[in-house]
DNA sequence: AGCATCACTGAAACCGGTTGCAGAAAGCCG
DNA sequence: CGGCTTTCTGCAACCGGTTTCAGTGATGCT
């Protein structure tokens, strides 16, 4: 008993396969259940086709009746989508990027994608093996939230795959950036503590080179010139985008006695470090020195005092973000607009009192 | 020209099908560029058997050439799993979610999985449709980071995916419960205020009977009671776990004018509304009021005065979580302990000074 | 009535991997 | 030197959907 050419007559050969105990329905219990064929199971979920009414009910009670939830991998192997967003971003603890995920979730959900985040934690290489692994898991498109991958690798990627990213201005193929108005908000802030009668006002910066942290040192300048106060770089401090770097700043100032009647920090966090300096120092805010933040995250609201902060709504970027890569796998040039920067003044700001 | 039996000869019919730009390189392709077939490249990718060094060289040079990446959808599908770990938290954009996740995220990556974060808003219904969703996608495994979905839900789905609960005590196949000792961090916080020689202390509690704020509402009345000092419903005000509920609180008890000297809420966002609200009443922290809260957020550390707190490291109960899941995908009955509570001593609390 | 059109439906070919089975080649034995 | 393991390798059958293509009645048009 040879088999010399196992082709000739197909057998079922049917050994039971490796580890099945999938505990799901599959389309074909649902279709045998409405005594359909699967392809016209399948046709009546995707709504491809008009069917009968008849069949389409039969169905409809089969999928009710076992509970039936199409498989995703065999659909996304089918179909060569996954229906999933990669998202990268710095650090999912952070409040910033909590808010802006969040926003991007709500989005998606809504766009019938679901989002998978991963984290870069402010490090290159991090985030190129976020990519990568994004890529491989098949992912439908990719939103970099605030990242920073250099301009060229992004391109190549976005040759693979649909790319949205913030903070930049970069044109390509499949590929969007959104830009923050940061500068136009440092400039109002600015002018607020200049109404306020401040001119010696500090500026906390973030990284070197960050393109947020240049555009709004760029408002902060502006915002100058246009009072006709001469830029004094001594005012000028780097920090970190967090609190560590705010209370550095505050004591740097402070120990080279460098007078100052306000400041204006680059994100909120950077803010809250500067007031805990100050409390430190036996300052008090605003009596004696003026702070207004950047992108009004949700607790400046209950800072004492409540911060006074260029409102960006990260959330609301976040949801862009995710509009323009619906609309980008939809083949559609996104035309999304990001809500203008307002100020929001609190109590962590007042009239110069000397 | 009718073939009335289609199958006595099976013609590769091959029309073009649908939208195959797959810019990818598939295994096959590797195959065929190492000189071997795809089952012996994909047992050399997944070490499955032994093969010659010859061969293997020669496939692993195809994929590095091609920068080969199995399709994640297609081994998803064969393998019946998808290296994937559902997350249920209520918000990313809240800090104790943040950093919760972000353990779980580390921990999870270190074992080859990634997670799939969704969020429930707090909103029983919401979390089933998470679950849905997740169980959907085929994910290998769901935490349920604080979850409220009911405890004999949990039991079913229990049955269908390996699940982590964080505050829970219940036992089920399949499922493990990882319980912070919350009891134990709200005595030690109360013994602190008490060393400090306070007697009128409030409790801001969280939304009725969540599991959480009840123990700790357990472990201030302990606390009380091994102190001798009679239980006062009056200062135990229902709060929300947000800020919000901790200014009610303080406008509550100081329009009722309760006396108190203290007050121990039941997580730092309540502790930050009642500062607030303290600000606005004009009592001063600690000078007039302490304050303790509970989970120690790292923005505790930055706050004006910085906050007095219960440590529990979301991140570490995140990354036990994980730790649990991957032991329970495992196969093995997980065995990890949750890090000791801890209380920071800050400045938002001092010796009762009246 | 005769033939093209139309609306539905089912069989089977994919998607891109994994793996049971068997055949081939090499090694070992009596 | 033939028979029997042992080690590798390839064929083809899955995984669970989607979609092309062909086939069946029913209908429309001349």
């Amino acid at each position: 008993m040879k088999k010399h050419k196992a082709k000739s007559v197909p057998p079922p050969v049917r050994g039971k396969r490796g580890p099945r105990p999938r505990n799901s329905v599959t389309l074909k219990m649902v279709a045998r259940e409405a005594g359909v064929s699967a392809s016209t199971a399948s046709r009546i979920i995707n709504r491809t086709v008009n069917v009968s009414d008849e069949l389409r009910t039969a169905v409809e009670a089969a999928i009710a009746k076992f509970n039936f939830r199409p498989n995703a991998a065999a659909r996304g192997l089918a179909l060569g989508k996954t229906s999933t967003i990669g998202v990268i971003s710095q650090a999912m603890a952070s409040p910033f990027y909590g808010q802006g995920l969040r926003g991007i979730e709500t989005r998606l959900q809504q766009g019938g994608y679901a989002p998978l985040f991963m984290s870069g934690n402010w490090q290159e290489k991090e985030e190129i093996r976020c990519m990568e692994e994004l890529i491989n898991r098949g992912v439908d498109g990719i939103i970099l939230f605030t990242g920073s991958i250099n301009d060229a690798a992004l391109k190549a990627y976005a040759r693979k795959v649909p790319i949205v990213v913030t903070g930049r201005a970069l044109r390509a193929k499949q590929f969007i950036s959104l830009q923050v108005d940061d500068r136009h908000g440092a400039t109002v802030a600015m002018r607020h503590l200049l109404d306020l009668g401040h001119r010696r006002i500090a500026f906390v910066t973030g990284f070197e080179n960050h393109p947020d942290a240049n555009e709004r040192l760029i408002g902060y300048r502006d915002a100058l010139a246009a009072a006709g106060i001469p830029y004094d770089p001594q005012l000028v401090i780097a920090g970190d985008f967090h609190e560590e770097g705010g209370m550095q700043a505050v004591y740097q100032l402070m120990d080279s006695n460098i007078a100052f009647t306000a400041m204006f920090c680059v994100n909120d966090e950077t803010a809250y470090g500067a007031c805990l300096a100050l409390f430190r120092k036996g300052m008090r805010v605003p009596e004696d020195i003026s702070i207004v933040g950047f992108d009004d995250l949700p607790s400046s609201t209950y800072r004492v005092p409540p911060l006074t902060s260029v409102r960006q709504s990260v959330q609301q970027v976040g949801e862009c973000a995710a509009e323009a890569m619906l609309q980008l796998i939809a083949g559609r040039r996104p035309q999304v607009t990001l809500p203008a920067v307002e100020l929001v003044v609190r109590e962590s700001t007042s009239r110069i009192n000397r």
